[in-house]
DNA sequence: CCCCTAAATGTTATCGATAACATTTTCCAC
DNA sequence: GTGGAAAATGTTATCGATAACATTTAGGGG
């Protein structure tokens, strides 16, 4: 492999006009530059960026770790976040923290020894705490996505809370009243946002309407299956990814029609909704690759304090589709 | 950051003593190593990566390019070729070609100047070549996935033309006889196994039941369409993501059941084939990524020429669901 | 034509870890 | 105890690129 050596020799420079050659704003002729530029592109030469990282003291590396592949939001927020980091001239180095044995700590440690300059995480847990705290020291740049278990490390997250309450708001708003909503029971946010906008349309809500689904699918498709008989809703809001697949199932099941006999919305924006034509709550999803991007890189404006970690909140949007329809209403 | 000399000189050794607690098998007195290995913790010391991938002349970096993140079955090799590296000591480097401006060949351009010791990708276009040519001859080893447009470098790929005959031929077994095949138009393999299967049981197979869908979703739901009323078959077979999908649209906009008024047949084990119970013809993902790693690895027994490119080919196999019936038959 | 400033280029020490080689220590046989 | 082999450890040059600093060249005014 050729390196900045065999370029300078071939080139008839010094190693040092090669590596100028290379960068920009840099005190080189223009004449000189096109000659090695040249030069180097005979020899298929490009700098290596691990001998640039260890004399520059800083990789160009940003660390991505997600915990859940599986889950569009996040698959889809890292390609991004991927496309936004190398148009300013940074590596990812991508990794999945959901795979056997990799844990989120496994993760964490692999960037630190490569030395990233800064990671973008949804942390799981507190274990990479300790890692954590000494790569802040050396100043490695950090941002949580999604969630914020770190105080003290900038953050971006959904407004779960709206993001409910518009799902639930655009429901009572096409006439619907009895609807059901089904959770992975851990929500609050979620279920806060559901409760405020009962209240503001002034429905009665029946706690027997939010349903805790149990880990087990089975019982949890009873569950609803239970709830569909005792209340006969016009509508289901499906919370979570769980929730939605176990309720598109049954309802399918049941030869029960979407949105001739029942209104259907589901939270995030999952593969097979598009499909369908259900409506969703989904996420800007690329204000959130953005941001991140910007936090990351300190590029954003500090208006406030820099030590002062700042927590982004984003809000989630209804997107329609064909999957509700207005429901003439029983007691409006 | 505490580097290699500051664990010298608080442990009171070398810096080559240090490198050899890092080590194993090399000649240090455990108790020396353990000791080392204390102050390492103590100070947050691990080696920098990038140092010794200079020093080394390999990186220890894979290098990692899809086309299509959307696309699972790609998502599933790379989170298992990634869990697979990080199990020999190796790091993966991830990238996604199908971003805007995200080409394969911007991808290739990153892992050359990250000085990666192997690629595993999935060839879109030819445009690498030249780049591919000169990092071949630095000594790194490419593995072709999928696709195989490079003659001379190593590849796995499915024998697309096995799992659509298996397909076919489960079909067929099913007492279905009056069949349509669902097609993106250009994939002759998948043609070529159903046509066989068709053949070996006897039955004859009118072109028209071989639909090749045209680009325009409306226009190839259309010809779905015309070809239910013509020929109103007993089983759909749909070939591609894009055929599954607006097949699966179309028999639900019609209230057509599942499997009691129609079987289906899909090709690749999209996320909602599971949630639906929808047969498919899926991979064996495992090997896949092990053989990935193990060539890319040079790792595998060389049984033949080392200089003879190894092609791989891997049989798709019927996952059985429950979205096919047995068919009395008209015929039989 | 010379001098001075500014631009262009060269020299060299360095980033952190490593491996070849040199040296010291250990330890066992005699 | 001593010789000598083997094990343990130290010394040092090096990987490739870079940036501070030193030196040379260019160019313009007097």
């Amino acid at each position: 492999m050729a390196t900045c050596k065999d370029v300078a020799k071939r080139a008839g420079v010094s190693t040092a006009t090669v590596t100028r050659a290379f960068e920009s704003g840099s005190s080189i002729r223009e004449q000189t530059r096109v000659r090695i530029l040249e030069v180097a592109r005979e020899m298929n030469y490009v700098p290596d960026l691990n001998a640039r990282s260890l004399k520059r003291q800083c990789s160009g590396l940003i660390g991505i770790t997600v915990k859940d592949v599986a889950n569009p939001f996040y698959m889809n927020v890292v390609t991004r976040i991927e496309d936004k980091l190398r148009q300013k001239g940074y590596r990812a180095m991508i990794s999945f923290a959901d795979q056997k044995g990799h844990s989120e700590l496994i993760c964490l440690e692999a960037m630190n020894a490569s030395r990233v300059d800064g990671v973008i995480f949804s942390p799981e847990s507190q274990e990479g705490e300790p890692l954590i705290k000494s790569m802040l020291a050396r100043g490695t740049r950090f941002v949580q996505l999604y969630q914020h278990p770190f105080t003290g490390i900038d953050s971006i997250c959904n407004d779960n809370d709206h993001g409910s309450f518009v799902g639930a708001q655009h429901l009572y708003d096409q006439g619907h009243r009895r609807i059901l909503y089904a959770f992975n029971g851990w929500d609050k946010p979620r279920i806060e946002g559901v409760k405020r906008a009962a209240k503001m349309a002034g429905i009665p809500l029946d706690d027997r309407q939010i349903i805790p689904l149990k880990n087990n699918p089975s019982e949890a498709t009873a569950q609803i299956r239970a709830m569909l008989a005792a209340i006969s809703p016009s509508a289901i809001f499906a919370h979570t990814n769980y929730a939605a697949t176990l309720t598109f199932r049954l309802l399918w099941d049941m030869s029960i029609r979407i949105p001739e006999d029942m209104a259907l919305l589901i939270y995030d924006d999952l593969p097979w909704c598009k499909m369908l034509d259900i409506s969703v709550i989904t996420h800007p999803f690329e204000s959130f690759a953005q941001l991140a991007v910007d936090l990351v890189l300190n590029s954003v404006k500090a208006s406030d304090d820099p030590l002062v970690p700042r927590r982004i909140v984003l809000n989630p949007f209804l997107l329609k589709r064909n999957s509700i329809r207005w429901c003439p209403g029983d007691e409006k």
